[in-house]
DNA sequence: CATTCAGCTTGTATAATACAAGTATATAGT
DNA sequence: ACTATATACTTGTATTATACAAGCTGAATG
């Protein structure tokens, strides 16, 4: 069979996918739009990068995290240090501003899934959790 | 404690969010864009609905169910039906073409989870398939 | 040294959405 | 019955996130 998982997964999905994208864009949670907290969050945890090195990791275009890192860096919450052996390049680092906002925002965001989760049993969330990385993972792959 | 799987599934649905926004709009499986897709699946499996019904079943402003049944109905897939005690209001109904062409889409894209899923046992696509549903429900009563 | 390549920016286009204003019909209050 | 308000829908306009293409400047390579 195993048909009708698929079914209810591939119905499931693109419900989600146009629900997080009416969330995403036009409900902020906290200051940080979608792509700022996204940004911000790898650079936090990652360390600092170059555009082109965001873009492969996003699987964005180079100019759309051009543009976005443009505007963190006009904000205030990263600034660029040239790559002293590549005129060319250079690479984004976090404020103490950047990092503050985005730990903030990341409180939000978590007090909101809480939220959201509440009807959700402690394995339910483990679960879902796996698996959406799981399939952040072959999402990632596939691209 | 139940921090962890917050932190992962808040940080995961950012992630898959962007993603999913940027291959529902700039890849196409099958023929429907993501809204047309949805609007014929809702109307084929519900039965005809308005305007009004559809925007509110998708938590999605009038104007733009209005513009994407338009162009559901220019393209063949659609046909309005006005209703007899309001000459205000009509309601979608299914064509044949939009019913084959539902059809066909609806394989093109459960091929292609079957694809991204292929490493997915069959437990965990249940699981998925599941928790996904759960969350849309709670994504739903949460707007 | 000339040509090609790489990192980044800027210009332009598209798609999905929201909000606001407008039209026509229906409903309710007096 | 008449007027005011509400409802169903359409159309105009703006925003946002994205992609693709062209351009700039510096690096690498023949």
């Amino acid at each position: 069979m195993e048909r009708s998982p698929l079914e209810a997964i591939e119905l499931e999905m693109t419900i989600l996918s146009r629900r997080l994208t009416s969330i995403s864009t036009y409900k902020k949670y906290g200051i940080l739009d979608h792509s700022a907290y996204l940004l911000l969050h790898q650079i936090a945890s990652h360390g600092s990068a170059g555009v082109k090195a965001l873009a492969d990791e996003f699987h964005l275009d180079i100019s759309t995290i051009s543009r976005q890192a443009s505007a963190l860096e006009q904000k205030g919450y990263v600034y660029r240090v040239p790559d002293p052996l590549d005129g060319r390049a250079y690479t984004l680092q976090i404020t103490e501003l950047g990092a503050e906002t985005l730990k903030s925002d990341t409180d939000v965001r978590r007090d909101k899934f809480a939220q959201l989760l509440e009807d959700f049993s402690e394995e339910e969330r483990g679960q879902l959790g796996q698996l959406l990385r799981k399939l952040n993972d072959a999402v990632s792959r596939a691209m």
